[in-house]
DNA sequence: CTGCAAAATAGAACCGATTCTACTTTTGAA
DNA sequence: TTCAAAAGTAGAATCGGTTCTATTTTGCAG
């Protein structure tokens, strides 16, 4: 019984909303600038166990009780990494509309570009996946919105289709995905497996059903 | 470099390969079974974080560097602790045979009966999966006897099907499961959502394809 | 300018998994 | 029976995430 129930007084600092960009809390931004870019930077050299908070804050040029005001936990820490990276992968992603004559193949090309983004960097994406995928239940926001990105690709595909089939194979397929990026990040499925599986996933739930 | 590359003195006592039962090694099956025991009864009251190794080691009554020689992680003991209570489960589950008038029923009676057993003892469940689904890549064994035994009704169910499509249904049931139990394990979904996930993911897959 | 609360800092401290050390017991072969 | 290696034991030590403390700095209202 530490600090009671909750009298704490710790409102943590400005996490995006921010007045135009100047001076008082601009250096806040920049602080949370340097943070992101030691985690990235860490763990795109060793993955997730070179990402550690010492080091992180060290490299931010900020004191450890500051990071962890920032950032409560390593797994927030890191899936705000994500959020941040993923932001660059949607956006190049987004340069060019999805290519393919049925929709299981314009779904399958989406699958295709986001795990060459993860091959492109792998122990990056690695990292930063291990926190989102299994971590502790903060951190959901950067969770929900890495999956309602598959899941607005496939809505969109599916448009067309009756809303129960449609919703239910969104999260079938989200869940493949979800499970076939966690062995992945743990070493137990090569990229080729994953995109293989995707390919078997997206064939057993939408070959027959029109084109 | 501390002990060089390997002329580590240290080969790990017998697993289950034993003699009679009687005075040598007898003894060594007796910690391992008080080291399971420990480690179940501190998982099925406090979950996952509950399990400490020192307290184990305690209960055991075994020095804290015997529990580690045994069992070299807290994941691979709570894998093998899976291991024991599966055993148990399957073993309650082959007393009656799998009912439902179609395939997918079927398949679903199982995963219901496997839902129920988890729901009876959710610290212990949540606990041990946690370490399966996640952890480090030793504890491949019991990890993989997991997946098998799913892997195994399905094959027998669907055995009048192509191959091709038989292995792929199995496969994806297989992720759909493995998502699903660990996004329950992480307290982002109750049981009750994990079997209508399968019940969909079994729809999609086999309602199409004869009875 | 003055003063005070919020935000930062340096660094110690805590916790639990894992490792290491020094020592005692067991076991098995000569 | 005797003894060296193997297996155990108690407990200290290491490591990394997280928390806490004592101080200093910064932002800003009066």
């Amino acid at each position: 019984m530490k600090a009671a129930t909750q009298p704490k007084r710790d409102p943590p600092p400005t996490p995006s909303a921010t007045a135009p960009g100047n001076s008082p809390n601009a250096r806040q931004l920049a602080r949370r600038k340097r943070i992101i870019a030691a985690a990235m930077d860490l763990a795109s050299r060793g993955g997730y166990e070179a990402v550690q908070m010492r080091d992180v804050a060290l490299r931010a040029e900020v004191a450890l009780g500051t990071l962890y005001r920032y950032y409560p936990s390593k797994d927030q820490l890191l899936a705000h990494t994500w959020a941040d990276w993923s932001h660059e992968i949607e956006a190049h992603m987004s340069r060019h509309p999805l290519s393919g004559a049925s929709r299981a193949a314009r779904i399958m090309d989406f699958i295709r570009r986001a795990t060459r983004a993860l091959e492109r960097e792998p122990k990056l994406a690695s990292a930063l996946l291990k926190s989102l995928l299994v971590s502790d239940p903060r951190a959901e926001k950067p969770r929900a919105e890495m999956i309602a990105v598959m899941a607005r690709v496939v809505d969109y595909e599916l448009r067309a289709m009756a809303p129960a089939d449609r919703v239910g194979i969104r999260d079938i397929l989200g869940q493949v995905w979800y499970a076939n990026l966690l062995l992945w990040v743990n070493d137990r499925m090569p990229t080729a497996q994953v995109y293989a599986n995707m390919t078997t996933a997206c064939r057993l739930l939408l070959a027959h059903r029109e084109a």
